[in-house]
DNA sequence: CAGTAATCTTACTTTCCAGTAAGTCTACTT
DNA sequence: AAGTAGACTTACTGGAAAGTAAGATTACTG
């Protein structure tokens, strides 16, 4: 299907380029056609762009709610679903960056699909945490705010490793995804147990 | 000093905008004078936004420093790094949006500073948290890798979270910082004393 | 083979914007 | 008052790139 491949391409360009730097003259050579079938089939730049974004974001949310949505344990539950994201932006690390490391101000349509894209990305990290939170015996002081909270932390987290796994290719997804799960998990389960950290002296909390 | 100020006003630009979108002429207008001005002082569009990711480097590097180098525990000196970056970006957002969320591939003298700037930042955290790592007895298993991706991930997550203090407008840069620490440091001291998470049937490690 | 519909390209128009030439205004000096 | 230097602006040039008009090529149908 022509349309799907000038999308690959755009995706390609634009997470390289940015959406203005980004060329149409150089996604339609990159698509193997004319700039004029770009325009035919997805009809301006700004709609093509919210196709790529819809399109990586479909992808990613399907790869990680697959693999989340399996297992019985929440921190499972949550070690696969890290797993499929890593591997999710090893295998298109041009749709993580269009998703994810855009300056929104292109456009209302753009700024829009973004937000909406990012939310639903969110919205089941966010769901996966807050099972986890609840299953892990809930402590009375963990709100929604708490659930919302660690999910951006992972998110940003995650976000970030996607640079480190590249600069460590021996790395597989699973083992990035193990890293990050010692790192905060075994923390959570104490948090969730009532153990908390402060600075000395003060009563903050 | 009018460079200063027209620096300034490029930061909001700039990290409203993205370097592209960005027009030299609304720079030049938000600095209360006329572009060639803009031209005379900076040179170039490409300079002034070395120029802004100079001064924003700078000034971030600073806070943190100067907060991070006080104190004994490792713990604290982290949390204090953090309060100081979060009140770093809740007082100077367009800095960090500039610093960190810019599409690189713009010019190789804009690369190359953003490459500069960012590798300065990440000195300062993956230093904090490998002295964390020695000083709180540092096991065999845990490397120069380690404290690379501690940072990484410790990085990403305040920037996601500098998001996340936006929608909590009652939070202040302390107690997220002290949310973070709780999300991360007790689990890390487990994990720096040997225990780990891993996979049910799995010899991942 | 002639007609026609689909697919695609060349070559253009238009708009936008970085960068600049040339000149204006103000203040200060002699 | 006339000259001059510094700070600043208006109005332009040149080029890049979004979007399009008009036509070429191919393939299919009677």
């Amino acid at each position: 299907m022509r349309e799907r491949e000038i999308v690959d391409a755009a995706l390609r360009v634009f997470a390289q380029r940015g959406y203005h730097a980004a060329v149409v003259d150089e996604i339609a050579d990159l698509a193997g056609i004319s700039k004029p079938m770009v325009y035919l089939y997805l009809g301006s730049k700004e709609n093509l762009f919210v196709a790529c974004v819809r399109q990586a974001a479909e992808a990613l949310v399907t790869a990680f709610r697959q693999a989340a949505d399996s297992g019985d344990q929440p921190q499972l539950r949550l070690w696969r679903g890290l797993s499929a994201f890593f591997a999710f932006v090893a295998e298109h690390r041009d749709s993580w960056v269009i998703l994810h490391r855009q300056t929104p101000e292109q456009s209302e349509a753009i700024a829009e699909e973004l937000e909406r894209a990012r939310e639903s990305v969110m919205a089941e990290v966010t769901d996966l945490v807050r099972r986890g939170i609840d299953e892990g015996g809930a402590d009375a002081r963990l709100g929604p705010a708490d659930a919302d909270f660690v999910a951006s932390a992972l998110v940003g987290a995650a976000d970030s490793l996607t640079d480190w796994m590249e600069r460590n290719p021996q790395e597989t997804p699973e083992r990035v995804a193990l890293r990050l799960m010692n790192m905060i998990w075994v923390g959570m389960r104490d948090v969730l147990g009532g153990e908390m950290w402060s600075p000395p002296g003060d009563s903050v909390g």
